[in-house]
RNA sequence: GCCCGGAUGGUGGAAUCGGCAGACACGACGGACUCAAAAUCCGUUGCCCGCAAGGGCGUGAGGGUUCAAGUCCCUCUCCGGGCACCA
């Protein structure tokens, strides 16, 4: 140890650095990014002619167990990004907060006792210390806490203006609800003067965006509280403790996302994004082009059931129908007796099945009856678990085919969902798989109205013209109509699109029908019962009706209590929410004077209205926070009109990149999507979308070592050997995936610090692989890196001594035209976000770098500086440090990255494989210029070419100049 | 079941347009320095045959297009992710 030289790029001396460096960049504001106005606007004359650049993260969520090395990937990738910009000219924005409400720091606070917003604070002070060892390049002014008052006044905000807006479905946008009045006063079919102010309220509301609706909605016991689709696994369980979920209904608030179907999938195209989340984002909102098709029910002339469809095109082939068991029409049509078999053809006898699995002798209604509860209580977890065995009762009750006039039986069914289209459809088990299996389990007869191609039949061994009754399975593919015909309309012999267009055209000429679309994204669930959450800006009056809350009351804060857990009832699923927020006594009512338009009765002075008990999704901070960053401070305003059109810019503009992790790809990223839209709609913001560019980071994953017993052993200790792995000479398992406290296999930043220093970490980060791709953590590597930065800070600096020993001798041809191919490469690299290759070609470069400086006992400076300042992205410590040490004052956060001299790229001469058949023979100097003939010349020169070349005949000569030769012999 | 993404040395990974597969790094092996070790530095390192010169094979598997395929086309296997009774 004590022959180490005194000034080596050791962990000490990086740690030394990354202190002093950290302190001055904060000292000094050096990623302070200015506004062009107001008050964060200092030093903008400075930028003035910068063009603006807003990098973002996706903030996280401050938890109690700090960072592991895999946390922060995305955070250096955005860092060493906006590092890159801030050189290459441009002024950047990149900040840092935290998404705090939520349900750990709930829960932690039930645990210990403490209030939410102590360990919140703690977390955050944390997490903050952690962050900031890495050197990030953050603007520490602007660092939002969703959790502060000053903060969620403006979500509160938000949430008001979305509850003061109705969708215009002929203008495409959101309009304030003032602009509704005068349609609703124009609409003939309202009466609105003779409405009363409660008729005229009930009647706005249900416009409103942010809406209070009594319909099903997912209720978690365990947890406490209701949740959103999107927080619901396929299983049917929360995303977050996987605890059964329930459909209950009850009344909560929604928000109307299904406004902006439309224009959220159309405008994916706008954005830079990873064409898997926009898919992602494609399947979620479900788009499907069909029709609805009224079918009149036998003996209820009054009633109609509409059901959509994507194949009207087989509309002759519906053999029967089905209601989802919710649908509000299955009271009304279902029979008061089983009809008599005669009644029906092709059927000799109701199949005992038809009358549900409780039992023969109940009547239609009871039948229906039980077969709802069973359906009810089915959680989704048992439906899966089923297999997908269809079942189901019939109604009793017919309708009427319209296009042939064919009596169908109506059945109700658990495999139509009341959610999605409208909740029913005609049964085309010819054609549909599911109807085919429904088809078969209750003997309905199966019409085949698509001819399916020869092919198809011979795979099943089935003549070419076997009737549907007898395939094994549907046909779903293209095909040809067939017995598809009445006196009207025929759509035999068409292809199934023509065949749509047809029926569509008939359809709508017979008023039977139209073409219409459907969506699966439902609208956005927006409350929870839980306390660490926004409060609603919200009051109901003696009538249960909402009434928002002036903007001069807001905020709304959070009222003290003293037990803030959700009531947890666990396998208990007719329990009901009870939001904690009813336990703040003096809380939860509001004696005011609210201002009440005079359309809906004017003010009713002073008197008692009752608070909304339930508070916003954890989703709600997430939705705008990138906003904020822009003007923070602004007591006023969201955030000044000025600050948003300069860093989100105007047109299709947006954030220029965000980085965060895949899991958001429906959640964060479609909420934040419609907030957006909506704030554009009311013109508070100017782009259509948030986040024009998104890159998704890949993850840091570990190994875990397991031993005889299962139970996982500290991963740091295990040693690898023999082609095995041991624990103090005990053999242990190997496996692959998350880093994580139960498994022993966390790796911190703090332990990487003390080993090599910040810079080797960050350096090693970007170094392991593609940024987007996911890569197993092996601290075993990471010696490479700090090898790198080692002998950087030596070819630069007198270990000895300390001091920089630069040569202003220049640097002979080779080196410099290395030097000039590594800027260029690094460039090109860091704007693609490839930084594992610009590392790579630095290592190159340094490497050559030695030698020289073996050789001429110093290092030519017209190669240190760009290799530091290239080197200044990625280990901004060290570079800091080579650069003030080379005699610069001021930090060389703004200084230009080195540009390329495009003449030092091209070389005069190249080396080109020399092929015959494919095959490299040999490599030849040839010109960069040379021409073909040069090129061939030069290839046949070659000794060993001309010997090979010798007995054979050559039947073609391929030349790329500058790239190859090849002979092709024959 | 459907839709995406992926598979390259012992390991992490390179390889704009189809044009020298394996950049860079780890590890391994050999050497220098050292009493020794560590650190550092230098060299070798896809596999096989060969003393060598050289040759053969090689990007998950099989087939195809091409003078030329990791890259394009077809079929398949495995891994990862998403969706899933959505009519």
């Amino acid at each position: 140890m004590s022959d180490v030289p005194k000034h080596r790029y050791t962990a000490a001396l990086a740690n030394e650095i990354e202190r002093k460096w950290q302190d001055r960049w904060e000292s000094e504001h050096i990623f302070w990014a200015p506004n062009p106005s107001g008050a964060l606007s200092e030093g903008f004359d400075r930028f003035a002619d910068r063009e603006k650049l807003y990098v973002l993260d996706m903030f996280p969520y401050p938890s109690g167990a700090g960072l592991h090395v895999g946390h922060p990937l995305g955070y250096i990738g955005t860092d060493v990004y906006a590092r890159f910009k801030r050189m290459t000219g441009f002024n950047v924005l990149h900040a840092m907060g935290y998404d705090a409400f939520g349900l750990p720091a709930e829960q932690y606070a039930v645990q210990t006792g403490q209030h939410p917003r102590v360990t919140t604070e703690a977390n955050i002070a944390n997490m903050q210390r952690q962050l900031r060892a890495l050197g990030l390049g953050h603007d520490s002014r602007r660092g939002v806490n969703t959790t502060d008052v000053s903060y969620y006044r403006w979500t509160q905000w938000i949430f008001l203006q979305i509850f003061d807006a109705w969708y215009d479905d002929d203008a495409q946008r959101a309009r304030p609800i003032s602009e509704l009045i005068p349609v609703l006063e124009a609409d003939p079919e309202i009466s609105w003067v003779d409405l009363d102010p409660v008729a005229r309220r009930t009647l706005v509301d249900s416009y409103r965006l942010a809406y209070l609706s009594e319909q099903p909605v997912n209720w978690c016991p365990a947890l406490g509280t209701v949740l959103a689709n999107e927080e619901v696994t396929a299983e049917g369980r929360s995303e977050r403790g996987n605890h059964p979920v329930y459909r209950r209904p009850m009344k909560q608030w929604m928000l109307r996302i299904t406004a902006y179907n439309d224009r959220l999938l159309a405008d994916l195209d706008l954005l830079d994004w990873p064409e898997s989340i926009k898919t992602m984002q494609r399947n979620w909102i479900g788009r499907s082009v069909g029709a609805e098709v009224d079918f009149a029910v036998e003996g209820h002339e009054d009633v109609a059931i509409t059901v959509f469809t994507t194949r009207p095109d087989t509309l002759f082939g519906a053999t029967y129908m089905v209601l989802a068991p919710e649908h509000p029409l299955v009271d009304e049509i279902v029979a008061s007796e089983w009809p008599d078999a005669t009644l029906m053809p092709d059927i000799d006898d109701i199949p005992l099945a038809w009358k549900g699995i409780f039992g023969i002798d109940n009547l239609p209604a009871e039948a229906i009856r039980r077969y709802r509860e069973f359906a009810d209580h089915k959680s989704e977890l048992e439906r899966q678990a089923e297999g997908r065995e269809k079942t189901g009762v019939f109604t009793g009750a017919f309708a009427i085919n319209p296009t042939n006039g064919a009596r169908i039986p109506i059945f109700v069914a658990d495999y139509v969902l009341m959610g999605y289209g409208t909740g029913a459809i005609m049964a085309v088990p010819a054609h549909d798989e599911r109807d085919f299996e429904f088809a078969r389990e209750f003997e309905l007869p199966i019409a085949g109205v698509i001819r399916p191609p020869d092919v198809w039949f011979e795979a099943r061994d089935l003549a070419p013209d076997a009737p549907a009754g007898t395939w094994p399975d549907a046909f779903t593919g293209d095909g040809v109509a067939m017995n598809s015909g009445n006196e009207r309309v025929s759509l035999d012999g068409l292809t199934v699109a023509d065949a749509k267009v047809a029926i569509n055209a008939w359809l709508e000429a017979e008023t039977l029908g139209a073409p219409t679309v459907t969506y699966k994204l439902r609208d956005w669930l927006f409350s929870r019962q839980r306390y660490w959450g926004e409060p609603f800006p919200i009051v109901y009056d003696e009538h249960g009706l909402p009434v928002a809350l002036p903007e001069s009351m807001l905020p709304v804060e959070l009222p003290e209590i003293v037990d803030f857990a959700p009531r947890i009832v666990e396998h208990d699923e007719e329990s009901l929410p009870d939001p904690p927020l009813a336990r703040a006594e003096d809380w939860v009512t509001l004696e005011a004077d609210l201002d009440i338009p005079a359309w809906a009765g004017g003010s009713a002075g002073t008197k008692t209205y009752l608070r909304e008990l339930n508070t916003m999704p954890q989703w709600a901070g997430s939705c705008w926070y990138y906003l904020r960053y822009l003007d923070p401070t602004n007591e006023n305003e969201m955030v000044s009109a000025e600050a948003e059109r300069y860093w989100m810019g105007t047109g299709n503009g947006g954030i220029d990149l965000y980085v965060g992790g895949v899991e958001h790809a429906v959640l964060h990223l479609l909420y934040a999507r419609f907030w957006h839209k909506v704030l554009a709609d009311l013109g508070k913001v100017h782009t259509p979308e948030p986040f024009r560019r998104l890159f998704n980071q890949g993850y840091i994953q570990a190994y875990a070592y397991s031993d005889e017993r299962g139970v996982y052993v500290e991963a740091s200790e295990v040693e690898e050997r023999d082609g095995g792995f041991f624990l103090d000479d005990a053999p242990v398992d190997r496996e692959y995936g998350k880093m994580g406290k139960s498994l022993h296999n966390v790796v911190t930043p703090d332990d990487v610090y003390e080993q090599y220093g910040a810079d080797t970490l960050r350096l090693y980060e970007m170094f392991m692989g593609p940024l987007d791709a996911s890569r197993p953590w092996n601290t075993n590597d990471i010696i490479g890196v700090h090898r790198f930065l080692q002998r950087l800070w030596r070819n630069v600096i007198d270990e000895e001594t300390g001091a920089a020993r630069v040569g202003a001798a220049p640097a002979d041809d080779e080196t410099r035209r290395l030097l000039h191919r590594t800027i260029d490469a690094v460039a090109h690299d860091m704007d693609d976000l490839g930084y594992n290759t610009a590392i790579a070609r630095l290592f190159e470069l340094n490497n050559h770098l030695t030698h020289v400086v073996a050789e001429r006992g110093d290092a030519p400076e017209e190669v240190v500086v760009p290799l530091v300042l290239m080197t200044a992205p990625l280990a901004p410590h060290v570079a800091e440090e080579l650069w003030e040490r080379l005699g610069h004052d001021e930090s060389l956060a703004f200084t230009d990255f080195p540009a390329a001299d495009p003449a030092l790229l091209v070389d005069e001469m190249v080396e080109i494989p020399v092929q015959i058949r494919g095959k490299v023979r040999a490599r030849v100097q040839v010109p960069a210029d040379a021409d073909d003939a040069a090129t061939e010349a030069a290839a046949r020169a070659d000794a060993r070419i001309t010997e090979l070349l010798a007995g054979a005949t050559v039947r073609k000569v391929i030349v790329v100049p500058a790239k190859l030769v090849n002979f092709v012999t024959g």
